[in-house]
DNA sequence: TATTTGACGATTT
DNA sequence: CAAATCGCCAAAT
């Protein structure tokens, strides 16, 4: 366990790690779930401090339009939008079809 | 301790 | 539709 990991950022990755494969969710969803709906920028710096990044399916993640990281950690929205389509999503425009791939109930 | 920053969101111009 | 602006939160400097 690094306890150099506040709480709240372990709260954020346990949360990313609950949305299923071939999924997405939003920021929105996250800080939602967490019961702090106006976090989602906390959320945010949160993933993108990610230390795990591999093992934290933040690919997954995405803004409330459905729109890419433009400063995703491995290779910027490219990288996140390949790995987003190796699972099946279809990523057109850097932007992802949230009434499609959106996870309804993230628990 | 105070200021700045940022993988955001909603609203306004 | 794009840019600017405000709000909100936590971490970094």
């Amino acid at each position: 366990m690094d306890k150099s990991i506040s709480e709240f950022a372990r709260h954020v990755y346990l949360t990313t790690k609950m949305i299923p494969f071939g999924c997405v969710a939003t920021y929105t969803d996250i800080a939602n779930k967490m019961g702090k709906p106006k976090a989602v920028r906390a959320i945010g710096n949160a993933l993108h401090n990610n230390p795990q990044m591999i093992i934290i399916p933040c690919h997954r993640v995405v803004n409330i339009q459905g729109k890419l990281a433009k400063n995703f950690g491995f290779h910027g929205a490219d990288g996140q939008k390949e790995l987003l389509e190796k699972e099946g999503v279809v990523v057109i425009n850097n932007q992802v079809d949230l009434c499609e791939y959106r996870v309804k109930e993230l628990k």
